[in-house]
RNA sequence: UCCUUCUUAGCUCAGCUGGUUAGAGCAUCUGACUGUUAAUCAGAGGGUCCCUGGUUCGAGUCCAGGAGAGGGAGCCA
């Protein structure tokens, strides 16, 4: 490539001295740096070259004169694409100076032109494009399930309603209540909150199946971990148990890992610093001790630890912590645990990740496997270091009897979900899966602590900005 | 939904028990320099102190209400 004439078009990213441009084309973090002299431009032409602007250069590619970097542009051609104000510049995240994560949330249309965000959005479809190869590999087949859904007895959270009739006048029922049978639909509809059980009905003729897709809760959720809509991956494994369930779920994150440790070294490298600067802000007790890349590798390298709900309960008991009364909330065996105590089992008993298993029947889904004991069901919940619940899954009740019995116990109607009981009726076989958050593990791999910070337009109470 | 913190220049922030003309760094502009790497040096411009009302001789500072944002909790992925 040296002594070739090419043409290079990209974003200004900086024009010092008057003499080096370093341009950015969005392909990689990396910018190539274009040399002018300034004698051979008009000067009116040189003016435009600033912050921000388009531009294409033509020049011959160079061994580099400075240290950093190996070859640079010699330019004979500046074509100016785009012109870019610097006052208007200036108001903007695209000014060259280091800004706080919240204020590049309030200009998302232009964060993708930082570092960090074009770093993370590329890690992001790396990860994507990861998820899809692993299953693929293995032999699953990608399954679309609908995103319009007139299901609400799934029981994952509030829905929100999927409606075209006049908000003003709707049609009424003699009791006052809206008549959804002249809706589009002809019935009350809603986006999904999962598309597991569509998954199930799938995983039963197809055998091994994926979905990946958009998902939409309606809670009223206020945290770093939480969004409106989001991203969620469900295999679902005809004739896997529990423990295949947990074994497909660890080689799933540790591939993911490993992939992006393998494919993005460039963005990784540049976020394992910022990460490292990030850390050193905080108290001491509050810090890290493995960067970014060091946490990729433990999930490479290291066995999930496992245990029961039950052990964990245990463990709690028997900590010090505890005896300490340092827990806000009490333990007991049958409470749903707390983030605290998933924090401590995470972070201080165990230092990696966790996956637990066999909660209270209670505290956990009605399609979830009945244990022999009658008391606990075949869940697991994957748990990680400062991110929490990042994989929530289970064998399915395959029993028809036990399903009732759960539907029952439930208050689900199991009229309305006559579909997913039939298929317990005709050669019904164990099968597991589980969700995996896609941004939640986006965070994990880009070492970014606010989910708004890993989807391009984060959709979240009183926000639907852009 | 609850608890809590914050809102001062384009950005990040300082501004003491209320007291003259509200400051710094970076960014922007102008000039110098011309093989720089977060360039450097000199200078300049830039403010509805979030909004509304109140207390006071006097409010960026105190009080009340509102708006927006962050952190934590619950719920979950």
């Amino acid at each position: 490539m040296i002594g070739k004439e090419l043409i290079v078009k990209g974003w200004v990213r900086g024009f010092r001295n008057d003499r080096f441009i370093q341009l950015n084309d969005g392909s990689t973090i990396k910018t190539i740096q274009a040399v002018v002299e300034a004698e051979n431009f008009d000067e009116a032409i040189l003016k435009k070259i600033t912050t921000g602007a388009a531009v294409g250069l033509k020049g011959i590619l160079v061994e580099s004169q400075g240290a950093g970097q190996a070859v640079e542009i010699q330019v004979s051609e500046i074509e100016i694409i785009g012109e870019a104000n610097p006052d208007d510049i200036q108001k903007t995240v695209m000014q060259p100076k280091k800004h706080s994560l919240d204020y590049l949330r309030e200009q998302a249309h232009l964060r993708f032109r930082t570092n960090v965000f074009g770093a993370v959005f590329r890690i992001r479809h790396n990860v994507a494009f990861a998820i899809h190869k692993f299953f693929n590999d293995k032999g699953f087949f990608y399954l679309n399930t609908p995103i319009i859904t007139g299901s609400d007895a799934e029981g994952a959270g509030e829905m929100f309603r999927v409606t075209n009739l006049d908000p003003l006048n709707p049609p009424l029922n003699e009791d006052g209540t809206v008549n959804y049978k002249e809706d589009f639909f002809g019935k009350a509809v809603n986006l999904t909150v999962s598309g597991q059980l569509e998954a199930e009905l799938a995983a039963l003729a197809l055998g091994q199946v994926y979905t990946f897709g958009p998902t939409f809760r309606a809670e009223n959720s206020n945290t770093s971990r939480h969004l409106a809509e989001f991203w969620m991956i469900e295999p679902e494994v005809a004739f896997n148990d529990l423990k295949d369930n947990m074994d497909l779920t660890e080689e799933f994150l540790k591939y993911l890992s490993k992939y992006i440790l393998d494919n993005c070294a460039d963005d990784l490298q540049f976020l394992h610093e910022r990460d490292a600067a990030e850390q050193t802000q905080k108290p001491q007790n509050e810090r890290n001790e493995l960067g970014l890349i060091q946490r990729l590798e433990f999930v490479v390298n290291n066995d999930f630890k496992r245990l029961t709900y039950t052990e964990a309960i245990e463990v709690l008991l028997n900590s010090n912590h505890y005896k300490k009364k340092k827990f806000k909330y009490d333990v007991a065996w049958g409470i749903d645990l707390q983030s605290e105590h998933e924090r401590y089992l995470v972070e201080k008993e165990f230092n990696c990740p966790v996956i637990l298993t066999d909660y209270p029947a209670e505290i956990k889904a009605f399609y979830m496997r009945q244990n022999d004991d009658g008391k606990t069901v075949a869940a697991m919940d994957v748990l990680f270091p400062g991110i929490g619940e990042i994989v929530g899954g289970s064998q399915r009740e395959e029993r028809m009897d036990i399903l009732k019995e759960k539907c029952a116990a439930f208050n689900i109607d199991e009229e309305e979900l006559w579909w997913y009981m039939d298929t317990r009726k005709f050669g019904s076989v164990p099968h597991a899966g589980f969700g995996l958050g896609f941004e939640r593990m986006v965070m994990f791999v880009t070492g970014m602590t606010n989910i708004r910070d890993v989807i391009p337009f984060p959709r979240t109470p009183q926000n639907a900005e852009f």
